[in-house]
DNA sequence: GACAGTTGTGCAACCGCTTGCATTAATTGT
DNA sequence: ACAATTAATGCAAGCGGTTGCACAACTGTC
C-alpha cells in the first residue's frame, strides 16, 4: 500500500541503502545520484517510516507529555509551548491525560516508553519511588516536582505563595484560609509549607482547607467552610478553584473583595475575564514547557548532570483582593511585583 | 538495554515465536508453556514493543488527534472524551496543535500517518481537496466539517445558529451582528448561512463582522465595530469571542444585556463563570470526541460506508441576552430548549 | 496397527529501514 | 607507471516482533 524505500530504489535504479543514505546521510551520496533519488521519492510521494527507523536507531523523534487534566486551563499553554519547541527540533509531542489518577499515569508512561525518546511528566501524582523506577525505563523530565536525580523544571510556587500571603497580611488580613490542592501534589505541599511560614511571620492565622480537587467545583464547594472559618482572605491552590470559590461566596452572600479577598495561582487566561478580575500568582507556564523540552533533548548528550531549573513567579494584583480588618503595614511588599524570569 | 522477546524466550526455554504467540494468540499455546512464559516475562519486566509489532501487522494502536488550538477551551473536553474512549479499546491518542495554520495541519498529518491507525481532524482549516488527498494516505475522520466520502462527526451549528437568531428576533432585536470565525472554518460558514436565512425570515438585519481569530482578543477588538453597526444583539462564532466582546463592550461603556445582547456558541466551562453568565449554543463536545473515535475504529471493519454523524445542539439561555427595541413575539421559540442528542 | 485429525512448537521469511564492511572506480602522490 | 587514497555504491545482517508452513507427538477410529 504505502510507498517504501524499495519502491524508490527500484524507480531510481539504485540500491535501497543508497536511498536510505540520501535521507539520513546525504553527504555520503553523489550529488547526481542524490538528486535523482530525491526526484523519484518526491514523485512517488515517499515518506520515511519513522517507526521503522526508530527500531534501528533507537530515536523516535517523539516526546511524551503527560498531564493530569487537559481541561485544566493551566496546561494548554504549557503543551503549546512544548509542542512548538519540539517542532523546532523536528520532534513531535504525544499528549496524554491521566484524569488525576496516579495509576493511569504509570500505565501511560509504560505504554509510551518505547514510542518516544523521553517523557515530560507534568505535575505528576505518582510516588517518588515509582517515578525513579520509571526513569530507568525511559528518560524523564518532571515539571513541578523535585526529585533527586531526576531532571526537573519547577515553578517557584513557594515564592509565589510567600508574595501572596505577604500581600494579604500587609493589607491587614489576620485570618487567612488556604485551599489546598489534590493529594499527591508536590506543588500543593510547597504552597502549604511556604504559606504557613509566611503567615506565622506576619502574625496571621492560617486555616488549611482540603485536600480539594483542583477544579472550579473544588473551590465552589468549600465556600461555606471558608466563611465558617471566619477567614477574610483566601489563597487557593489554583485559579480555577479561586474562581469557583468566588462564585460560591457570591451565592452565599459574601462579596469579593469587600468581605473576602481571594488570590489564585497560575494566572490562567480566564482570570482576566472574570469579574472581579482575579489577583493571582503568575506562573511562567510557557517557559516551563519550552524548558522541559530543551532539558529532555539535552539529556541525551549529557546525562551526567541532572539539572533542576527554577522559574520565578510573580504576583499580579487585580480586583479580587482588598483591605482587611487589621492595620496595614506602611510599605506593602505585596505591591512590589517581582518580574518573572529564569533563575538557576 | 530493553528486554526483548528473545530474552524471554531464552529464560523460559522456548522459541521466540512461542513467546510472541503467548501475547498475540494465547489460544495457540499450551497453558503450561503459556504460564511459564508469562512468569518469565513478568519477572524480566518484558513489555512488547508496539512500534515493532506495528511494522508487521500494520496496526499501531495509536490514534492521531489534530486540533487548531489546544488553548481554546472548546477542545479539551473533546480530547478527554476521545482519549478515554480510545483507552477502552486499548488505543492511545496523540494530540497535535496546529496553531490555526493549514500548512502545519498538513505537515502534522503526514508526520503522524505512519505511527497511527488513523487521524481525527478537528475543525480543520485545510482545503477539501487536500483533506481528500490525505485520506488516501491514512484513515481520516473529520470533526465539524462535511466532505463527501470522508467519515465525519458534525455538530449541528446551523440548527444552533437558527435557535440563537430566533431567540433574538423573538425578543425584539431587529439589528443583529454576526461575528464570524477564522477563514477556512466550515463551522463559520454554516453559522453564517443559517443565521442569514433565519434573520431574513425574522425580518431582522444581519451585519457580518469578520473573519476574526476565534479568541477572546478576536471578540474584544471588534466591540467598536459592533456599536458602530448599531446592533442591539450579537451572535459570536464561539464563546471565547463572545466573552472578549462583552469585555470590550464593557470598556466602551455599553452594558450587557441592557444595551447589547450577546450569544456565544460552544458552552465552554468558562461561560458559566463570567458575569453576566453567557447565553450560548451548547455543542456536545464530549459526545463528538467519543463518536469520532468509534467511527475511526469501526472504519477498518467496514469501509464501504462513510457515515456522517450529526449531533444536535441546544440553546442555553443565561444572562447575557435581554429584550431588544422591537416588539416581542408572543410565543418565544428561543425559550424552547431542544435537548442535545444523537441523530442520524 | 495403520490412518486421519488435533495440538503444540520450531523454522525462517519478512515488515521498512540503518549501517559496518566489502567492492569498485576515480583520483592522487611519487 | 603503480601503489595508495578517497569517493560512491552494493551487500547483508539485524532492530523486535509476526506468521505461514512443516513437523512431531498425541488422540481417537475402525
Amino acid at each position: 500500500m504505502s510507498v517504501t524505500i524499495r519502491d524508490v530504489a527500484r524507480a531510481s535504479g539504485v540500491h535501497i541503502s543508497t536511498v536510505s543514505r540520501t535521507f539520513s546521510a546525504p553527504h555520503l551520496v553523489n550529488p547526481n545520484t542524490r538528486s535523482r533519488v530525491l526526484a523519484c521519492a518526491e514523485q512517488l510521494g515517499y515518506r520515511p517510516n519513522r517507526a521503522a527507523r526508530a527500531l534501528i536507531t533507537g530515536r523516535t523523534y517523539n516526546i511524551g507529555l503527560i498531564v493530569a487534566d487537559i481541561a485544566n486551563p493551566f496546561f494548554p499553554p504549557l503543551i503549546k509551548a512544548a509542542e512548538s519547541q519540539a517542532r523546532k527540533h523536528d520532534h513531535h509531542i504525544f499528549v496524554a491525560d491521566t484524569n488525576e489518577d496516579a495509576a493511569v499515569e504509570e500505565e501511560v508512561v509504560r505504554a509510551l516508553a518505547k514510542q518516544v525518546d523521553g517523557v515530560l511528566l507534568c505535575s505528576p501524582r505518582m510516588s517518588n519511588t515509582l517515578i525513579e523506577q520509571l526513569s530507568r525505563e525511559v528518560p524523564l523530565v518532571v515539571v513541578n516536582r523535585q526529585i533527586t536525580g531526576i531532571p526537573a523544571v519547577v515553578m517557584d510556587v513557594a515564592q509565589g505563595a510567600r508574595l501572596a500571603i505577604e500581600h494579604l497580611t500587609a493589607r491587614g488580613h489576620r485570618n487567612i484560609a488556604l485551599l489546598s490542592g489534590p493529594r499527591g501534589s508536590w506543588t500543593s505541599r510547597e504552597i502549604r509549607r511556604s504559606a504557613t511560614a509566611t503567615a506565622r511571620a506576619g502574625h496571621a492565622e492560617l486555616t488549611v482547607i482540603g485536600p480539594n480537587p483542583p477544579t472550579e467545583t473544588g473551590g465552589l464547594s468549600v465556600a461555606e467552610d471558608v466563611l465558617q472559618a471566619g477567614a477574610t482572605a483566601v489563597l487557593a491552590y489554583n485559579d480555577l478553584m479561586a474562581i469557583g470559590l468566588i462564585e460560591g461566596l457570591f451565592t452565599a452572600g459574601a462579596r469579593v473583595p469587600e468581605d473576602v479577598s481571594v488570590i489564585g495561582i497560575d494566572d490562567i487566561m480566564l482570570s482576566r475575564l472574570t469579574r472581579p478580575k482575579l489577583t493571582t500568582v503568575a506562573t511562567p507556564t510557557a517557559a516551563a514547557g519550552r524548558a522541559a523540552v530543551d532539558m529532555l533533548l539535552a539529556h541525551g548528550d549529557d546525562r551526567r548532570s541532572t539539572a533542576h531549573l527554577h522559574l520565578q513567579t510573580e504576583l499580579v494584583i487585580r480586583d479580587s483582593t482588598g483591605p482587611g480588618p487589621g492595620p496595614h503595614s506602611p510599605a506593602d511588599p505585596g505591591d512590589v511585583i517581582v518580574p518573572g524570569g529564569v533563575a538557576s
